[in-house]
DNA sequence: GCAACAGCCTGACGTCGCGTCAGGGTCAAG
DNA sequence: CTTGACCCTGACGCGACGTCAGGCTGTTGC
């Protein structure tokens, strides 16, 4: 089985020009000519080519590329372990991205702001062994903290007003639920919960039981977030996140 | 507070370079400059700076950034609704391509070859619309089933006779197993599962319980993986399916 | 009080991974 | 035997910076 260098950039998603310049910088060439000089692929430059996709998609150049297939130290099955093991830390890394963003969403709801360390952590250059180190300088570092100021809301004044009026009122009910002595994970409380996830789904941002699950976890270990409670009534954090949580639970 | 280039790059993860580009193409500028004509960033700027580097991240070229970013119409809740929406979307397909290696990988060990469309299918434009269509099209199309063919392995051949005389030792286990009548949830097939597992682990990759329980789901749903079982002993697919899936629980 | 050195400035050219013509040959269908 | 889709090789362009060069600034130590 043959492709011309057409059909090739159809099934692999790239344009046929790329596959032109793969050929000139010899990262991919094609294993034969025809008689009229258009280039022929076969399976083996097929294989070669989906290597070469996926070491790019996960950002090397093509340089490098073209070192790391050429190794004869290294068989297939090592490429694929690599590309195995390289595609879950972009998962991970991903994730962290994922849970910054959503951590940043629900600090602007509260009006809360994050130190600028905090908020770029998650671009770092990524190499694990240096995390650790320079998470602990970050953490010690307790300036930082005293640095973080009164976010100013960039939404509209009137629309900021009453999304701000709506979060009020189920925090008050909140406070009220505990003083009343209702457990956190009474249906009452756990209804408040839900009532909360959606408002911030309506308001803000898509929040899924899960992602509300973490929000509440967050509420009780961040301590910016459980002082903002606390500050509302003694033991409010931990009840908030222990009805989020469970809500969390019954919700799926 | 207020912040220098190099201060800010050293935050941000970036060079000053990459902070002279975006004050020269007006995407993150200063929002001062000293009376030497140093830079000189404020708060605000590093907000910029954050959702530029997230768009960037996820793949936007700069002048589209610049545009989202100066479109009046979108709040920062609406920036950060977009990023978490981009940013599960990305989760989404790195999952796909972490499932499209590891299938590789199995069907490397089993000596299947997949279709060139299927080895390509996760590159795809990866438009969520045109994806249905396609797929659709894809899989009507019973001559890319046809092409499918046996791969030639090129793992060291002493390697590879080694790898697949384990691999043949375990299956005919299995086989045994099965005709000796021990059910497929029986400890001996979940020992036998488990071993199974760890010869992948060390032969191919790092192939966790929860990883191992997905090729299992794949032995019955996949009808090339399934003949490869049934070819030798009838029944065998849905036996080490079942085994694999109730060690994986075993297992976490 | 000044040297030294880290850090800032503005050009200006280089690089990587292609996109995008231009100008021309090839080939299956009608 | 023409039409239209596809192929070829230059060659230039571009986005997002990297990398000097040549010069100013500002703090620290003697």
């Amino acid at each position: 089985m043959s492709w011309t260098v057409g059909e090739l950039a159809r099934l692999a998603g790239v344009t046929v020009r790329t596959l032109h310049h793969y050929d000139r910088i010899g990262l991919v060439r094609p294993s034969e000519r025809t008689s009229a000089g258009y280039r022929s692929y076969d399976a083996h430059d097929l294989d070669r080519l989906q290597q070469v996709l996926l070491y790019r998609e996960l950002g090397f150049p093509l340089d490098e590329v073209a070192t790391l297939l050429d190794d004869p130290e290294a068989d297939p099955a090592a490429h694929l372990r690599r590309q195995h093991r390289l595609l879950r830390e972009r998962l991970e890394r991903t994730r962290a991205m994922v849970a910054a963003v959503e951590k940043e969403m629900e600090a602007r709801q509260m009006g809360i702001s994050l130190s600028p360390e905090e908020r770029f952590e998650v671009f770092g250059d990524w190499l694990p062994e240096e995390y650790a180190a320079e998470a602990e300088e970050r953490w010690g570092d307790s300036d930082a903290w005293a640095q973080s100021q009164r976010r100013t809301a960039a939404m509209t004044k009137e629309d900021w007003l009453r999304v701000k009026a709506e979060g009020d009122d189920v925090e008050r009910r909140f406070a009220a639920a505990l003083a009343a002595g209702a457990p956190a994970d009474s249906n009452a409380a756990q209804d408040l919960a839900e009532e909360y996830r959606q408002q911030i789904s309506r308001n803000f941002y898509d929040c899924s039981p899960e992602v509300h699950a973490g929000l509440g976890r967050m509420y009780v270990e961040d301590e910016r977030f459980s002082a903002y409670y606390e500050r509302i009534a003694p033991g409010l954090a931990q009840y908030v996140s222990t009805a989020v949580q469970a809500n969390a639970t019954r919700q799926s």
